[in-house]
DNA sequence: GGATTATGTACAGATTATGGACTAATATCA
DNA sequence: TGATATTAGTCCATAATCTGTACATAATCC
């Protein structure tokens, strides 16, 4: 919102990344299809290219020869040979990093279990250094360069810093150096919203729900993550689907992750891979659990329909996993409580991208400003 | 999203934006000032202000005579005797016009008492027809030129098309020929927030509650409605209280609107100045009605703070004039349930700006596109 | 093989912002 | 009271960037 004037290199920057957009979204093109697509003409568009080659982020891929008549077109593509972007995460129980280049292939992948609930936040990032300086090392020495960083937390983020993460029991917990990069901090589900946004369907519009220990969701409009006015939207867990409910950690009653949060799913069961193999054998306990689940996951979703309206429900975490015995409550709830409101619900659907979202998201986060910017971030 | 390449005619147009913006947005200003500022040269400043004065929205204001030393600039402010735009709007009981200019103030308000229920919609398109003719002409012989129009409407709007109306009873109309000026058309409670925001109490980030015969929202982040995915974000009324509570209108069960709607809180009273009149003089019924109502209002809210993160919240419509009896119940149920999550919870506040909200911000719409886009608008 | 058609580059021209010099108008200070 | 310092706003030559036409290039069509 700082409203600054725009200058003429403003303008080279804007048309950069203008022409590096069309690429990525639409597939390779020709420079003259460029042209079309952007309204630009093609002079500038070559002159355009010539500097995202020189950056490395767009190779010509060969002629393109469509069997039409006059000159075949030179196809320009993302390249993922030069630039890539690294993901973080901490979880309950393991660090994670991944490295992602611009045509969203995952380059490196590493995970560390650990147990985080039981360190303290020094060490935990002593130890997540130690693993992001690892993995980009080993990127570059594959050729890679590695521009920015992303980090996906189990809590709420405000203005850089973890405010609370209730699961970890961080509160106001400033992450710094960790790695010699531009580091950006987000709450877990927002990062696995951008996850399945870059990695998934490429829907552009959607509400991703993350069952983790706790639950989340990322709304996606338009291809942007909606954070609200602090940063602290999406707090799926605590919509209120029983108002005089059992009480809940965060302070209220009824509120979904009671009924649909991991220990509420898993009762005695001590992992995800244990309910699923009672749910399969036809445990009643088991299918009740997930029952009550769906139905308090679908009240809580009408709600949310309601008032953020979003394209689709994507369930992602431990509810992607669970989908075959939730989606029938959920989707039941939805269908019913929608009714006249809207012609049909938003489609429910699983993603397509298990445990990985939150990473791949964060390095997803660092590919769009890329995208968004490419003359800023690279320094054309 | 079209992603249309910047060229010189486009630079230009953003940076009389930006300059109109800041004067907007700060108050009158120097040219030296607005150059400081936007980070353009005073050159390019001048230049552009020239053109803003030839458009007729700024004018200069005088010598700004600080006691400073150096010579006196000239202010240049919003000018409210040249460009206007008109606001409409059709609700269950009366018809609505206003002319606002640029400096936000009302220059004309019309309301036209009307039964719109029983009428059907192009009997009533008519009516609204001849009121914005006749406001627009007196507005035109004040010497305003009336640039552009919006509409508010009691339901939902996807694609400019006015989709369902329950209170009405009209469902997909198609609202054209109206006046011969662009017309944007938005649901009654997104304007309404609008109109908070422009001639209210000037916050960006707030939720506006509309309390009306239905219950709608509107979110403001950041200064721009957030509109979801079809533009259907905002149903506040329909979020789920009580998951098995009585049948809504709307096909589901328990929603808001069952507790905390006009008819709810009415009871057999034919208004609200009767339920008012009832509580001062402390009618058990009446009382209890509306602490039921806050409590359900409570609830929805804590869920669309969880879901939403507003800034703060605005009790508009009816419940602006039940304030003194709903803010206890609300502000309990907010600070009790959203406890731990967030440091307080956003302030809870009356609208200032009662009946009009929405005719103001349909105004406003309108005064927001010319600040974005002045060149377009006004063809510079 | 020549006509046709489309791609991509070269170069002059157009548009817009910049930057330093200049004029204007006021306050401060001797 | 007059000289000086200081700030506002304009003028004009220059710079950055995009446009548009011309042209070389490389295919298909017949």
């Amino acid at each position: 919102m700082s409203s600054r004037g725009v200058r003429h290199d403003s303008m080279r920057a804007r048309n950069l990344a203008v022409v590096l957009d069309a690429i990525h979204r639409t597939g390779p093109h020709t420079r003259a299809a460029l042209a079309e697509r952007t309204g630009l003409t093609k002079t500038t568009v070559s002159s355009l290219v010539a500097d995202l080659l020189e950056a490395g982020v767009v190779t010509e891929s060969g002629a393109v020869r469509g069997g039409e008549r006059g000159r075949p077109g030179v196809a320009v593509s993302l390249s993922g040979h030069r630039v890539a972007t690294l993901g973080l995460e901490i979880n309950i129980d393991y660090l994670a990093a991944c490295v992602v280049d611009l045509t969203r292939t995952v380059r490196l992948r590493r995970t560390r279990p650990a147990d985080n609930r039981s360190s303290n936040p020094a060490e935990i990032l002593e130890r997540l250094r130690d693993l992001a300086k690892e993995t980009t090392a080993e990127a570059e020495s594959a050729g890679l360069r590695v521009i920015g960083a992303a980090l996906a937390v189990p809590g709420t983020v405000e203005g850089g810093v973890l405010r609370s993460a209730p699961h970890l029991g961080w509160r106001d917990v400033r992450v710094e150096d960790v790695i010699d990069l531009p580091l950006a901090i987000d709450n877990e589900a927002n990062l696995a919203a951008l996850g399945e946004l870059w990695f998934g369907s490429r829907d552009t519009d959607f509400l991703y729900v993350s069952g983790e220990i706790g639950i989340g969701a990322g709304l996606v409009v338009g291809g942007t993550v909606f954070r609200g006015t602090f940063g602290l939207a999406g707090e799926l867990g605590h919509v209120v689907v029983v108002p005089d409910g059992p009480a809940c950690r965060c302070g209220g009653r009824g509120c979904l992750e009671v009924y649909a949060g991991q220990d509420a799913l898993l009762g005695p069961l001590d992992s995800v891979a244990a309910l699923v193999a009672r749910l399969e054998s036809g445990d009643p306990r088991a299918l009740e659990a997930c029952e009550r689940a769906g139905h308090a996951l679908g009240v809580a979703l009408t709600s949310a329909v309601h008032l953020v309206d979003p394209g689709r429900i994507v369930l992602g975490g431990i509810f992607a996993r669970l989908f075959p015995w939730l989606e029938g409550p959920v989707a039941d709830g939805l269908g019913a409580r929608l009714g006249q409101m809207r012609g049909t619900p938003p489609a429910l659907v699983v993603s397509g991208i298990g445990a990985d979202a939150a990473v791949l998201g964060a390095a997803g986060l660092v590919i769009q400003r890329i995208l968004a910017d490419p003359a800023e971030v690279l320094g054309l």
